[in-house]
DNA sequence: GAACGGGCATGAACACTGTTCAGGACGGCC
DNA sequence: GGCCGTCCTGAACAGTGTTCATGCCCGTTC
């Protein structure tokens, strides 16, 4: 009754909900399967890549089906898909953003940005410029958001609100992409 | 002759220059000043408390005469002296990002930027939130930027530029800001 | 001048961390 | 029956942040 690569980031998952990132450690990953720290790496390469897993893990699970048809709905549509999946789980924000930054997975959210945005008219030359800029509002908003979130339910009385609100922040991004469209559509002709 | 606590943050600046951040640890901040590790928290109460006052220090250093006068030419000024200062250190970036994302110091950028946007005539309610919009933006880009900088010094042969310009993204923020602000200086009168 | 207190330091210890490596079961295949 | 590959053990390496009892030394006070 061997175990699988699966099994292991379904623990370091629920691991990561109950305790925090901080507390996923290799040890207490296998020693949650009964295995000694070892065993792991005969289906992990290291610890960054098991969290790279679980990040895609925590993403596939905040998926959701489609609906928006305009690029700029769109846009919106994944950001909040992306937002809301990583605020279901514990430090998901956190998670996710280092294992984006790092390269190490979750390539996801930013190709499904690019594919919204290369139906905007936007050059093509800065589809991805807009994508990332998208994708990293995103992150930051919703890291420091969850960050907040959590202060706030760990005793700290402080239960005063974000001072950002995400909407209005993926406006104000979405209106320069818009506008910038606009003028492209206008001069060269 | 004992130590100061800009001592430690000297050392630990330096050695974060010269090693990484993965390698600024207590026990070497400590060797490096002929201590024994536990006499450094006669200066600082944690690392993170060190770490914190590294990235004021780098931020400090960073800083620069101002000279915009419009509100949109200074919040693009900040930005760039705030992405400057944090490229001009091995993993400044990624130091500076975690500092404020807990909150553990480095305050100065975000009070520039709500000071500039105040200014901007965005309605009040409004004005952290776009602060806080360029402030992700920047942090996200300039980390990318600077492990993909530090990805490519370091033996890797793939010295293709960066899927994203600073420049234009920052437009596109401050572009979404300028609108909202003229639709709301004609739609309430 | 002697006694005292506070700042600064030591050195040991605690409870961990990710990762590597030799070795050993155990299954299926030739 | 021998072999190989997968899966795993147990020990070890080389660190990590932090705490604590102990002690030195220097400036102030009696």
């Amino acid at each position: 009754m061997s175990r699988t690569r699966e099994d292991l980031v379904a623990v370091a998952l629920r691991l990561l909900d109950s305790h925090g990132l901080a507390d996923v450690s290799m040890r207490r990953v296998a020693g949650e399967l009964q295995l000694q720290p070892s065993a792991l790496y005969h289906h992990v390469a290291s610890k960054q890549e098991l969290l790279g897993a679980v990040a895609d893990e925590v993403l596939r699970r905040g998926a959701r089906p489609r609906g928006a048809v305009t690029w700029d709905e769109r846009v919106v549509e994944v950001a909040h898909e992306l937002r809301d999946a990583m605020l279901a789980y514990r430090d998901g924000a956190e998670l996710v953003s280092t294992v984006i930054a790092f390269g190490l997975g979750a390539t996801q959210p930013l190709d499904d940005l690019t594919a919204a945005l290369a139906e905007s008219g936007l050059p093509e030359s800065l589809v991805p410029t807009a994508a990332r800029t998208v994708l990293h509002l995103v992150l930051g908003h919703t890291l420091e958001e969850q960050t907040h979130l959590q202060a706030g339910s760990a005793g700290a009385i402080d239960a005063d609100p974000l001072p950002a609100d995400f909407g209005t922040g993926l406006g104000f991004v979405v209106e320069g992409i818009r506008s910038r469209v606009r003028e492209g559509s206008s001069a060269p002709r």
